[in-house]
DNA sequence: GAATTAAACTGGTTTACACCAGATTTATTT
DNA sequence: AAATAAATCTGGTGTAAACCAGTTTAATTC
């Protein structure tokens, strides 16, 4: 573990010149973000303990709590449940047009991922899988569950679907390795069109569980569905990103 | 306005089936989530006040409060400062490949977009921006600060920066309207090419106050360089986004 | 030295008030 | 009827205490 938890108040706190808003809160705020800016705080450093926090300034705890929740909203710190408040790496840049996978395009940006295979086995498809992949309802469907990992930190969990009439037998294969790489170099499937939605969502029991993070905390939803040559639907994908683990960047053409 | 204020508990709010959590303002945010999809709460519609919100469930006010978070997180509430909260709209679906320009997009989902001149000026460029546009610094560059709005809610602010070298008297046409339009029938330019970043931001004070949100709320930033046929930068946009308002989508084939 | 146990510490949640300033409504005055 | 003033309601912010349940660390035992 890099991170130490302070056992006292560091020497080197102090109150910063804080913001000309009288809500202290923001005061507060601003005096951490000013730490971290400075380098006192280094990424993956333990902030000092919301009591600690207290005493300089006279707060409140939940004083201190409504900066903390400030700050990770904005992505600048996160928490370990009942160990701390640390400071967050910088976020992976993710282009969706520029298809990858995960293990490639996080390596390429001199971070360390890793995938970590949860769950994997066949399902009946649901009213809903029917229609992406042109089912009928009932019919056999691969479920894979997976949790990534950006530097030991885990970012994301994601739900697989894919077709057996495709790929049958994928269950056999090493499903904690990129599984674009296992479409290709075995079923010599391509990707060929991506279909990709995001949005801001709330982080469910289950996703909040893997991640160990709070349930109902922010997180980006990325629902991806992917097609081969012939149309098919190749994989359906959803991924329940921690909201600060991301950053997306498209660089398109625009048409006729 | 269509949304009223609620002088007594609604006849038609009682405590639904809550969830297995013991935690109680999930309980409380699960109530209310239900009273949305159930049709009760309509969208745009104001719920009760947070002191009506208690007297049901014996709750503290703070609980409430934790609740009315949770779902604003999840972009299923909003609130207007000391007014209210009220019941989301949908979000529009954003397709940053598919470049047409907000007023397009927004009407073309049956919505009605609108779009509001704050400031437009002639600036120097600073360091940053002298980069992205290739000039000197200190270079004259046209500034223009927009509102947009869906359905009469301002849902982002934008500010713009365009190379006078292209668009001599760009200020003098009409900034209301769509920037892509004037630029094409007055300029004959173009957009060939478009980089985008999108990523989850606080919404700092203008922007917060532009929006008539509280400052520090979530938003999502979306970064926008326009170049032309010969590469040039057309146009360097900043839009600051209420999180709630939109969803991202895109359909791409992968190249190469 | 390793495993276990106990104590200390941390965030998580909730209660109960209190006061403020902006938004809204109601009553009053012009 | 319209403009104005006052009362009321609403969210915004802050304080002070408790108690809980995991985490971590230190002490103890094997």
């Amino acid at each position: 573990m890099t991170a130490k938890k302070p056992l006292d108040r560091p020497d080197w706190w102090m109150d910063l010149p804080d913001a000309v808003d009288s809500r202290h809160y923001l005061g507060v705020r601003d005096s951490i973000a000013a730490h971290i800016h400075n380098g006192n705080l280094a990424e993956g450093a333990c902030l000092p303990s919301e009591r600690q926090l207290q005493t300089g300034t006279g707060a409140a705890r939940g004083t201190i709590r409504a900066a903390l929740f400030q700050l990770e909203a904005e992505g600048l710190i996160y928490r370990k449940e009942r160990s701390g408040w640390y400071v967050s790496p910088p976020p992976i840049v993710y282009d969706p047009t520029r298809w990858e996978g995960f293990m490639s395009y996080v390596a390429a940006q001199g971070r360390t991922p890793k995938t970590e295979l949860l769950d994997a086995r066949t399902i009946a498809a649901t009213a809903e899988l029917a229609v992406v992949f042109g089912v009928d309802m009932g019919a056999p469907l691969y479920e894979i569950r997976r949790r990534r990992y950006i530097d030991d930190r885990a970012v994301l969990v994601e739900t697989i679907h894919v077709d057996p009439r495709l790929t049958p037998s994928l269950l056999e294969h090493d499903l904690s390795q990129s599984l674009t790489q296992v479409l290709r170099s075995h079923y010599s499937i391509a990707v060929v069109r991506n279909r990709i939605e995001m949005a801001p969502c709330a982080l469910t029991q289950d996703e909040a569980v893997a991640l160990r993070l709070k349930s109902g905390l922010p997180g980006l939803l990325v629902k991806r569905i992917s097609y081969d040559a012939q149309g098919r639907v190749v994989e359906y994908d959803l991924e329940y990103w921690r909201h600060d683990a991301l950053k997306i960047s498209v660089d398109i053409r625009v048409g006729n």
